[in-house]
DNA sequence: CATATAATAGTAACTATTATCATTATTGGA
DNA sequence: TCCAATAATGATAATAGTTACTATTATATG
């Protein structure tokens, strides 16, 4: 049986309000101005249990933390080489590669994660500036 | 300057020899045999190089260790939630997804990673009848 | 208001991986 | 073949990220 808690309350409000995908540390740091005495691990398990729940999304990158996503609608993430930052990328569905995947295969697919990386539009604009000088 | 090691050989012998995708510590326990005293430090060293040098591939799971893949063509990963394996995955090539990806997006997609999940083929067997009994 | 129990803070422990460093192995030249 | 230069090693310590433990506190329910 799931209780009440305001440090809950108050990760799940960070989380909401921020766009940049922050790791738990970062949660960890911005709600200790709330909560001064917060520990990292009710952090990390509140981010877990919210994620089990559905209300916000786990990002797993290769390397590095995991990230928290409070969009849980669908959509995809671009990963910065450059900067490192994690920014959404507004696209088409591409749920039909599972079918692709499912075309010669036994077993049953049931879905996938796509990351996709490169150079964000802010460096890019950096290195471009840069080359044309 | 690389310099030949007979550890590295063995480590990547290991690998091209398997289909499973080993672990750095199934590596480590493979390698033992031929090398009783060798260090789980040269293993992770030896397959961060190779991978680095494109001989073998790396695969970042969300959680849990890294596994490798002596086969370096181009192909997909199935993860199975039932029994954990990763398998391969025989599919035609999906690289539109990263213009997909690029059509409205100001930055440059360089690649992408998918990773397909489900139950395999196996585990599939094992339900279907273990249902009809 | 009292009881049951979920959640917490603080901390230890854990997993996967990388770094350090003295010693050993490999290599290319005399 | 020997030697010097240096890459690689084994052993171990250190690190990053995360989970587990436990006594105490907060929340919910009758």
């Amino acid at each position: 049986m799931l209780k009440y808690s305001r440090q809950r309350e108050s990760i799940k409000n960070f989380i909401m309000q921020r766009s940049d995908h922050p790791t738990a540390e970062t949660v960890y740091m911005g709600i200790r101005k709330e909560y001064p005495h917060v520990s990292l691990g009710t952090v990390y398990r509140n981010l877990s249990l919210l994620a089990e729940l559905g209300e916000i999304r786990k990002i797993s990158v290769g390397d590095g933390p995991d990230r928290f996503d409070g969009n849980t609608s669908p959509h995809y993430h671009f990963f910065c080489k450059e900067c490192g930052q994690v920014i959404d990328l507004a696209m088409d569905s591409i749920d039909h590669i599972n079918v692709i995947a499912s075309h010669r295969f036994g077993g049953r697919v049931e879905g996938s994660v796509t990351h996709f990386f490169g150079t964000c539009p802010e460096c890019l604009a950096k290195e471009i500036s840069s080359k044309s000088s």
